[in-house]
DNA sequence: CGGTATCCCATTTGATACTG
DNA sequence: CAGTATCAAATGGGATACCG
């Protein structure tokens, strides 16, 4: 069991439900159009009783929907609920950073191909409010409605950027 | 150990690198400012142990840079290296999934303040080229030049828009 | 095909103790 | 303060066998 303050944020708790060796895998696949249990195993190569799991979390997480299927409805597909969906930037940042730190030499494995626009796309992270890029020097955490004390206590003690390099102390 | 055809893209390997129970919060940790050993110890709760060997493996991949401090520099900050703040953008979006779902009534417990047009800012994926908004259903992943011949195989397979609901087969 | 149950093994975890 | 070493216990993994 870890610490008593950690989870406080959803940072953490997004972390540690998806954070798995085999949940984001699992994502990627629906992404793809990964519908049936044995695609999923077949097409991520991991045994069918941690699959069975796996997807029973997630589907209990409102992440996947199961639609039974073929004849007498006896099967199970498992299509991504909004939930699920609402996933899909996180598995575009993890792509985007796996691409630049972790690709190598070869470049990347996926493009993405906006089909709205038509090009290939690199997608960026802007300011809802002014559509500028978002800067990591110019984002301040502070504490939000369901901020616990000590978080509460945490964030506001953060200045401005504090990321930044700062002086030896 | 995992199937052969695992781990071809940057989503998994960028999953499997970071995806585990302390790093993301390690890494959330730092963008809070966190530099010290102890501090990230007492700030999570996790062993120091577990801590020295996470600490090891993100400085090895480029996240950490350990700057020696103190009397006889004989102790060592942990900074965000480059390949660190590039993964900004996941926590971001780590975040604001879990402010959506998992975070209950109270509401997030941490808003992000952009700090250079004064608002509060839920960022907002758009496509780098047509300055459109992302939407889920306008993607479409194809294959990259890194990409594996049988992910190749796979994506060339993908129509449009392939996670949409399909008839029903 | 679409799962579930069982079993065994490798790894990871966290407590604790120790060191410079 | 900043770690390393050790170790028992829990966990997670995959193989296999089994059921509707």
């Amino acid at each position: 069991m870890p610490g008593e303050q950690d989870l406080e944020d959803s940072v953490g708790a997004a972390a540690e439900l998806l954070g798995d060796r085999w949940t984001f895998l699992i994502l990627r696949e629906a992404f793809f159009g990964t519908r049936r249990f044995n695609e999923f195993a077949q097409n991520l190569g991991l045994s069918r009783n941690i699959l069975s799991n796996r997807l029973k979390m997630l589907v209990s997480q409102g992440i996947f929907e199961q639609h039974p299927y073929g004849p007498s409805k006896a099967r199970n597909e498992y299509r991504l609920a909004q939930a699920g969906r609402d996933i899909f930037p996180i598995v575009v940042a993890l792509l985007q950073w796996g691409d630049k730190y972790l690709a190598g030499s070869r470049g990347p494995s996926i493009v993405l191909k906006h089909t709205r626009c038509g090009n290939d796309t690199d997608p960026l992270l802007i300011c809802r409010a002014c559509h500028e890029p978002i800067e990591l020097d110019e984002i301040l955490p502070t504490p939000g409605p369901g901020a616990s004390e000590w978080a509460r206590q945490r964030l506001s003690q953060l200045t401005d950027s504090a990321f930044v390099e700062p002086a030896e102390r």
